[in-house]
DNA sequence: GCCCAAAAGTGAAACGAGTCAACTAAGTTA
DNA sequence: TAACTTAGTTGACTCGTTTCACTTTTGGGC
């Protein structure tokens, strides 16, 4: 009898993968991620190296537990826009709403530093983002009915999702996020020097 | 007595690193990146692996060995443009001159697939476009007397460095770079559609 | 309740990238 | 020639990651 819609099997495993990606960022928290080995993250999750990478794709991955579906969200956000909205509205809206409210959180702060402070996750990040550039690009051609490998919806779906590596550390991330789109809708200007 | 201006030493150390550079691209072309081990170029150069680090940072470096410079060429195409030219157009001239002529070379062929054909290459080679965001920007800013981390031109840093790897592989590169150019230029626009 | 196939996890061994310390040998300089 | 510098060597080591052969758990059908 299937007391809920998930497993046991499923509970189970999602609570080892649960406990892996606890032991790494508290260990990475503490000691930072150069200073933690795969083995140690083991270890104190009390699992196997090798159950670490049935759970996870490699150490970077550890880090970055809660990232899944952006994908899915940045094409929906283009395919179902509200009816009248520019597709470069729509992506303004979805940048504003949903990445802005993750990146400010309090308690990021010191994720925030952990990535930015090592090279490899910073790398990491960024090309978590840009790696979504072929499915963005092929939503916003759909949103036209243009080829998907148009090079203008290529190039503006990489531009979007280089927006959040540019806003990152500015001090108003909600303004940073509107200038570059303003930017992206009329054309760059030259800064207004005092 | 010193015979040229370099010292048979330091003409020895260049050597050595030629070899090695020159044994990595042939086995690389030959066998495929993955196929390689540090230590088959080691032998192939006759070093030992670690002079293999003395000389490259790491696996992919060895690929791009001529890859200096490119940092202060792109600031001098900001800094010394021409008078009355703006820099957008600055730029997209020097794209244009520069990295076009580098890309569409035929003997480049087989290199490119290497590199495209390789996601650790293909990372590599992307960081090392985008490194240089924080110069550009910088140089951005000063031709205009802007602050070094003005966002409008750090964005169009970051933008323009990534025209090469949104114009790669296209059939007419020449014209990729202009239109691309013309978004950042007027503003993104609706693709033409039949 | 029992059996079986699938799935989760184990442990050890191996591989390749990269580092380190102690050494050798060659090049440079006085 | 003696003294100094530095490229390169050697071998052992760490660490991420994979492979493999093995055991345990568990869910479903009988």
């Amino acid at each position: 009898m299937t007391v809920s819609s998930i497993s046991r099997r499923e509970r189970k495993k999602a609570a080892t993968r649960q406990a892996i990606a606890d032991a790494a960022l508290r260990l990475f928290l503490e000691r930072g991620y150069d200073q933690v080995s795969i083995r140690d993250i083991a270890d104190a999750a009390d699992v196997s190296t090798t159950t670490v990478f049935k759970h996870f794709t490699g150490k970077e991955a550890l880090v970055f537990d809660e990232d899944q579906d952006r994908e899915a969200q940045l094409i929906a956000a283009v395919a179902r826009r509200t009816p009248g909205q520019s597709v470069l509205d729509a992506l303004r809206r979805h940048v504003l709403d949903t990445w802005i409210r993750i990146e400010t959180h309090p308690q990021r702060a010191e994720f925030t530093h952990l990535v930015d402070s090592t090279p490899e996750l910073r790398a990491y990040a960024e090309r978590m983002w840009t790696r979504h550039t072929k499915a963005l690009a092929a939503a916003i051609a759909d949103a036209f009915g243009a080829d998907h490998d148009d090079l203008a919806c290529a190039a503006l779906a990489r531009y979007v999702l280089d927006i959040p590596a540019l806003a990152r550390g500015r001090h108003d991330p909600r303004a940073a996020v509107e200038t570059i789109f303003d930017i992206l809708t009329h054309g760059w200007r030259p800064p207004i020097t005092g």
